[in-house]
DNA sequence: ATTTATGTTCAGTATTATTGAACATTGATT
DNA sequence: AATCAATGTTCAATAATACTGAACATAAAT
């Protein structure tokens, strides 16, 4: 197999018609340069160049190898300009997971903030179960996930970037709405709407104010957004987390958040990645970020 | 810079996503693969693969790396076909200067018999008087050029190929017309016609009669054929190299042709070439071929 | 005849690539 | 829990390759 230092060397020599101005293009010794084109020429099986003391010509064979050869040298040139572009932070592809109790609330502030930051960024995000994530990630499917924990992880690492207390969401008829705080065992437990199972939303949620499944309201709802609304239809009530309440409680004058008055914090969010993910780097900026955008968000 | 063999070693990870296994099918060890891998990735800057013992993924940003590297691998491939068409013998470009009272004989021979015999070989054909054949020669602008010798050629190879006799040619009813042969003393030399000056045809005939330029006649034609236009008019004779008789007199019936008999041959054919020219074996093949066609006119 | 410019060859050295063995790690099996 | 099997990494020794500088060969120019 022809070597890229041949070509190098050839391509030198095309273009100077010197072996020694070729040789000092290169910054190797002429006999460094005479030696590998005999090489080359010896394993290409014919001449290259045809020379003797005086001058040195482009043999017609040797001007098709050459231009084919010139070829190879600007693919290799491609790619070494391919691998400084992406070798800035960020400026490839970043696959995020995350589940749908934080997906809608952290993605309007992720997106338009990396896209800002970082504009060669591909970014790909998926909403999915704790489950699902954690499987995607441990098969090269993700580059990293956003859960909330505690959740079984075994073998991944995770990085805690924010950490939030639930919020009892009832209609504003609700005899508990003028409570400034209140604790869990004022709570009616059958009249406690949560997520269906595997939603991690849920466990933590009766963790929150150590309940058990049995004892809540039957209904199994998939989204935050339902459940609200049944609030807002008196049906019953719902703990929703902090990031949440702005986009599903304040808008609707129908319904109050009232503080959940029970040890917290009451999830914990987490990026989890593989330990040997190559990108740490690319994640704490990415955390960082996120990090920043919370808190901006909080204090306004 | 990148080597081919790290990218060939990069491209069998992607394949098989095994590092053992890729490194079977790059017949090397592992551990060279490996590390030829460690070394390669440190240049780049960044991970390619990301890996553990019990599996290897690709990087978002090693695929961008991948793709462009298997681009590169597919151009050698290219260069590697091309050598191997372009190694077989006249498979290229020829470039082949003649003289002018050679040309109009040979190109009707050698060009069909080496478009047969050789497809893919690209010729170039040159018309032009020995001193600039031989110019151009030693410039690299022709491989080789086929002159009539003697003819002073220092520091280029002479391969004689052909030699052959002059001709009288003149008008049916020249006096000389009936002669089964002819002397040179018998020639009025003011009535022969010759080449203007720098035409070796016009020395050699010269020098084959043993007559000095500034007795003949003072017509300085470019070519045969005006020449023997000229003695078809009766306007004088002239002499005329064996292998344009076919061509210039046996169509005439006006004209006839006497061997001119003095010693010979009256002047030879060769091909020169540059000492270092590198398809020395490619010329032994047109030359055998131009032998075999010359031949065949000569006997038919 | 000498000088100058050039590509080649060669011996010695430096660099790089490769191997095989010893490790380290992890998942599966007992 | 102990063992085993599979895998990638590290390391020391060796092999292969690349490079240098000097000597050489050649030919044109002075």
């Amino acid at each position: 197999m022809i070597t890229l230092k041949q070509i190098q060397y050839a391509l030198a020599v095309e273009q100077t018609l010197h072996f020694k101005n070729a040789a000092e293009l290169c910054a190797v010794s002429q006999s460094a340069l005479s030696t590998a084109l005999a090489e080359m020429e010896k394993q290409l099986g014919f001449q290259v160049f045809e020379r003797d003391n005086k001058k040195v010509l482009v043999t017609p064979i040797g001007r098709q190898m050459l231009d084919k050869a010139r070829q190879v040298k600007l693919e290799v040139e491609d790619l070494h300009r391919l691998v400084d572009r992406v070798r800035a932070p960020l400026s490839s592809t970043l696959s995020i997971g995350m589940i749908p109790t934080v997906g809608p609330y952290l993605m309007p502030l992720l997106l338009p903030a990396l896209q800002r930051e970082y504009p060669n960024l591909q970014l790909h995000m998926v909403e999915e179960q704790s489950h699902d994530l954690i499987a995607m990630l441990r098969n090269g499917d993700l580059d990293t996930a956003i859960l909330a924990l505690p959740y079984e992880h075994s073998g991944l690492l995770a990085f805690n970037f924010w950490a939030e207390d639930f919020y009892l969401v009832t209609h504003v008829d609700d005899k508990l709405a003028n409570k400034p705080v209140i604790r869990a065992k004022e709570l009616e437990p059958s009249r406690l709407m949560l997520l269906k199972e595997g939603h991690c939303l849920k466990d933590h949620a009766l963790a929150a104010c150590k309940l058990r499944d049995a004892t809540t309201h039957s209904l199994q709802a998939t989204s935050l957004l339902t459940l609200v609304q049944m609030a807002a239809g008196k049906l019953g009530s719902t703990l929703v987390p902090a990031m949440a309440l702005d986009q599903l409680v304040k808008t609707n004058p129908r319904l109050v958040s009232i503080p959940l008055s029970e040890p917290g914090p009451h999830r914990e969010l987490a990026f989890l990645v593989r330990p040997n993910y190559p990108g740490l780097d690319d994640l704490q900026l990415v955390i960082q970020l996120l990090q920043q955008e919370l808190s901006r968000q909080t204090d306004a």
